[in-house]
Parts: structure tokens; C-alpha cells; sequence
DNA sequence: TTGAAAGCGCTAACAG
DNA sequence: CTGTTAGCGCTTTCAA
């Protein structure tokens, strides 16, 4: 049978109290004496503390839930250790949840979740999701969101930590112009998506600031998939289309464009350059090495829990928007000048 | 303020006795009208039970501890996935924990688990563990392992759910010899491993089958990685090592070493085949796609749960012993005949 | 068909 | 320096 915090009371000759002081490290007032006798006696007995019990009491559990996608996308597993990463060292644990951007399964993890009493939560919310957290919102688990940002206001929302899109695809297609490209087609995500949209900015941003002007026909809008990436190559040619480099709105959509061109006989960089987005694991592993716009997954998972953290021992203020800075990992893809 | 059962009690001018019972659907003995009332009220109320108190009494927290070495290692995520969905399913939910191979974090994590007394834990072990579990022998939390086997036994190991190695190096060179290929490199990841030393006596036995001689020359033993696979191909050129097909310890052995091939010019499959072990997420990216291996290893989490949460309901023996059978994916790595 | 009472293992005033 | 007491929100006999 497990001690409890009476067993070792009674095995130490002092009330529960005491054994419960030293045990927090709310020993000041404990004689060293039996201090050290209690603790002696917690470790000769292997005694861990219920933190469940604990929990009643302090209403905290410690612990964190994290809401994602999907941990088989390969966005979120650097996303996710980041998190843990931050989590126990800060003395947290984290929950995990994979809602395959339904809401449904986002609300209902929600509920779970709060049943639970974790003490926050961090979700990458559904790209769907537009409308408010309604289940959650009188139970007030503080909320930070990861990766995707929507424009709803609530109190429970205490922060959101993501990445500049904007910016990163400028700093992409700043790459190629300045490697010589002029005529440089974006293969897109969907434009309902925001990160696709502010991508969408970046890119024709960069390309004002070299007076290239905006051509309609070099956007092509599909799905963040290696599919779309195949078939929007394989449009691209077959409409004749002029370009020498290319966009992706992600390095998925990059990989599928590479095999699409490298299969018609274009060879990447030599003929065509191409610029992705993310920096998955993968981008290193394929032919070329795809050149891209690294997103801090990790640091995304790693920021948003320590501003959790932080909100839950009333560290910091709160409804903070932390705007993480992408950089470029220059591999093999886009031809030097 | 959150609501309580005595709220609820209150509300509905009955007893907290009542509502308990209505919540968990031990209503027999209740009659329909203050069913129906308390039902109502719970649900106006958005009324959630904190189950920290509910598993104070019970002793069953529907937890489930998860214990892999990095989410970031490709095998890991579609395991991860698997466990959450069985444990979603069947209405438990799970704490990750990264320990990265490393026996010291392991231990603080089953202590962690403990005092948050999931009900039970999955672990795929450190390769360095071949001791006991000391920290955790007498708690007795029930304890599955997965993907990696050891040869430890202990009551609190409840079962264990592993893929068949040697059956997969087996499948793997024989689709090789039955396509022409007769002088096979082995490119091991190391041989310490388990998992390793098994796939090494299904390639033996397969070249037995086939009347082929063991050549220890075509042994070469390194890491699990890409780095490694990228030099043992350049290992095996430069020692001028006849061989016609490579079979690799893992899919990232195989991906480095087609990188190393190609660059030096060799054609794959034209010159040399190859084929892989596990059928990560990348081997169908990369040029050629990678013919390989598959281990089930979504199954393989939402298997070890499964048996877990049997055991933990009493519906099934225990110190279960589940092989799960991998298959072949055939894709472009490997020379038709 | 319902409720009173005890207790799960712990923490937190407060008193001594 | 240490202990008494009450209580966290729930479940579970047992009695009514």
C-alpha cells in the first residue's frame, strides 16, 4: 500500500503539519533535528507525496494542456518539445492533444481539460475557428494561443506567441531578387488561412521594393500540401508561365513543386530556384536541399508555455503578443548569383 | 467562482449523494423527475466535476503517463498519435514526456507520473536501461513497453508491444534477392541494440535461405543516422566493397547513404538498390522514393494502450507479449528484375 | 427513492 | 518550534 502523509507523521512522531512544511520547503521554522529526521524517513520509505490531494487544496495541478493539429504534421513535434521542454523545467507537466483542426474535438478537449483543472492551456487552434471558446469561457483557464492567430478578443486569452509571416516571406523573396530572379511565382496556401495571407503581403512587399510589379497570373492558390505543390508546377508549365524562381507557401508545397519540375526535366536550382517556408526536417533530406524561411517551432512551443508560466505566478502582465522573427536557412534550391 | 457538486445539491434541493449518482449514471435508484431536474441544472449551470477530487476517492486518475525518447525523432509521432487516439477513445488522456534516452530524466519522469498517479505508463525505454526500475518497483503502476524490448522482468511490467525485426530485415532482403541482387551491405545501425542485432540475424537468415554466404566485409556497424548512412556508403566505395544492394538499419541510414551515392554518381536503383527500416515520413519524399520497411508504428502506440487500459479494467491477463508484423512498402529503390 | 456521514491525502490558518 | 482543526470536492457505505 502507498504512505501517505500519516504514515510518515506517525513513523516520524509529528503531525502531519510538520511533515507537510518540510515537504514544501516551508521548513523555517522546523528544528534541523527533525527535519532531517523526516526526511530521512521520506526517503527510507520511498514516500511521494499525492499530488492529486495537493491538488484539492491549492486548486494548481501543475500541469498544462496543449492543444495541436495533428503531432504527425511535421510542424508540431519541435513545437511540442519546446513546450515540454519549458514545462518540466518550470515543475510542469503537459497534456496532449491532437484535434485535428475539428472544433468539435477542440471543445470537447477543452472541457476535458478544464475537468481536469490544468492550470492553462496552449492551443494551435483550428483555422476554422473564428468564433469564441464557448465552453471555456466562464471557467477562465488562463489561454495562450500558439502558430495561428484569430482576431477574437476574450479575457480567458492571456497571450499569443507566433511567428512574423509577413516579414519571413519578404526576407524569401529578398533572397531570390537579390540572387538575380525577377519573375518569381508563389505557390500558395489557402488565402483564407491568415499566415497565408500576411505571406501573401510579405511577397508582394518584396517585391515593390525592387519596383517588380505584382502579376496576378504568378499566384496560384491551392492547399499547404506536397499535392497542391506537384499539381501548381505542373499548372505552372503547362500555362506557359514565365518565371525563374519560385515561392512556396510552405516547404510541403516546395517538396511536391521539385519533384513536379525535377520530373519534366527542370532542374532545380540550375533552371528554376525555389524559396520554401518552415524548415521541417525534411528540407534538409531531399535533392536539392531546399532553401527556406525557418519558423522557431520550437522557441514557439518553449515562449508560450514560459508566458503561461509566467501569467500563473502572477509574474507578468497579461495579453501579450509575442511576435517571434523568422530567419532564412540557405541551402541548395535557389541559384547564386 | 467555479460550481461545485454541493451547488448543483443546493440548487436542485437535493442531496450531493443524488447528483454523484446522476453524474456517474448510477441512477437506477432514482427517479426520473429529479433525474431529469439535476440534469437540467447541471447543464444551465455549466456544470463540470473536478475529477482531482473524484480520483482523490477513486484512486483512478484516467491518466496515462507517455514516456519516448524525442518527439522530434520522426519514429515517435505517428506512435504518439496512436496512444492518444486509443486513450481519447476510451476516455483517458495523456501526459508526454520526453526523456531522451537518458536514464536519469526516465526515472524523474516515472517519479513525476507517479505522484500524479496516472493510472498506468507506455514507455519506449533508453537503450542504455538494462537495470530494474528502481525508483518505481513498489508503487506497481502498470507498466507497458513499447517499440524497445528488454530482457528485465518485473511485476510491474504489464506487457510489452514491439515490432518484429527480424522479420522485417528478412522481408527486406529477400525483395532484394528476388529481384537479382546477391551481394547485400548491411549498414547497421548499433549492433548493443536489440533491435539492431535482430534485424541483423533476419538479413543472415535470409541470405541463408537463399544459399548466400555471410560476408563479414559487408557488415558495417555505426549510429542510427544520416551522418552515418552518408558515410558508410563512402566506407563501402572507398574500400571498394563489391555489393549490388544495400539494406539499411533504418530509413535515415538509407537516406544518407543515397545521398552519399548520388553524389559520387552512382545511380539508385540502376546501380545500387536499397531499402530501408521503419517507413518514416520522409521516405517518400525523397528522390527515389525509398523502398522500406514499415513498422506499424501508429498501431504500435494505440496497441500498448489499448492493452494497458484492459489490464487497468480487468478484462485481460497480464505480461502480454504483442509482436507486431511489419510489411513492406515498395517504392523506387529498389531494380526491378 | 433519497440522504447523513465518513473519509480520500493533503494544506493552511491559527494557536500554543 | 510544533500541533489542532477545518476543509478542498467528490464517492460510498449504510440507514431511512
Amino acid at each position: 500500500m502507498k504512505m501517505t502523509i500519516k504514515d510518515i507523521a506517525k513513523l516520524a512522531g509529528v503531525s502531519t503539519t510538520t511533515v507537510s512544511k518540510v515537504m514544501n520547503g516551508k521548513d523555517e521554522s522546523i528544528s534541523d533535528a527533525t527535519k532531517d529526521r523526516i526526511k530521512k524517513i521520506m526517503k527510507e520509505n520511498n514516500y511521494t507525496p499525492s499530488v492529486v490531494a495537493r491538488s484539492l487544496v491549492t486548486k494548481r495541478t501543475n500541469t498544462i494542456g496543449l492543444i495541436i493539429p495533428d503531432i504527425r504534421n511535421p510542424f508540431f513535434p519541435e513545437l511540442a518539445r519546446g513546450a515540454e521542454d519549458m514545462a518540466s523545467k518550470a515543475g510542469y507537466t503537459i497534456i496532449f492533444c491532437n484535434a485535428d483542426n475539428n472544433l468539435s474535438k477542440e471543445d470537447e478537449y477543452l472541457k476535458v481539460l478544464s475537468e481536469k483543472m490544468v492550470d492553462g492551456i496552449i492551443i494551435a487552434v483550428s483555422s476554422k475557428r473564428e468564433d469564441q471558446f464557448e465552453k471555456i469561457t466562464e471557467t477562465s483557464m488562463p489561454i495562450i494561443l500558439v502558430d495561428r492567430d484569430i482576431d477574437i478578443d476574450m479575457k480567458c486569452i492571456k497571450g499569443r506567441v507566433i511567428t512574423d509571416n509577413f516579414k519571413g516571406a519578404c526576407i524569401g523573396v529578398e533572397h531570390m531578387i537579390s540572387n538575380g530572379m525577377e519573375k518569381i511565382l508563389f505557390i500558395s496556401g489557402p488565402l483564407t488561412n491568415k499566415a497565408s495571407f500576411e505571406r501573401l503581403e510579405g511577397y508582394k512587399s518584396a517585391l515593390e521594393n525592387h519596383n517588380i510589379d505584382f502579376d496576378q497570373d504568378l499566384l496560384l492558390e491551392g492547399e499547404f500540401n506536397e499535392n497542391w505543390g506537384y499539381e501548381a508546377a505542373a499548372i505552372a508549365i503547362e500555362k506557359n508561365l514565365d518565371f525563374d524562381g519560385v515561392f512556396c507557401g510552405n516547404d510541403l508545397i516546395a517538396i511536391g513543386a521539385i519533384k513536379s519540375f525535377k520530373g519534366k526535366g527542370i532542374r532545380i536550382p540550375q533552371d528554376i530556384s525555389i524559396v520554401g517556408f518552415d524548415d521541417i526536417y525534411v528540407s534538409s533530406m531531399i535533392e536539392p536541399e531546399l532553401t527556406t524561411i525557418r519558423q522557431p517551432k520550437y522557441e514557439m512551443g518553449y515562449r508560450a508555455v514560459e508566458m503561461l508560466i509566467d501569467i500563473l505566478e502572477g509574474k507578468k502582465a497579461e495579453q501579450k503578443r509575442l511576435v517571434l522573427q523568422p530567419d532564412i536557412v540557405i541551402r541548395e534550391s535557389v541559384k547564386k548569383k
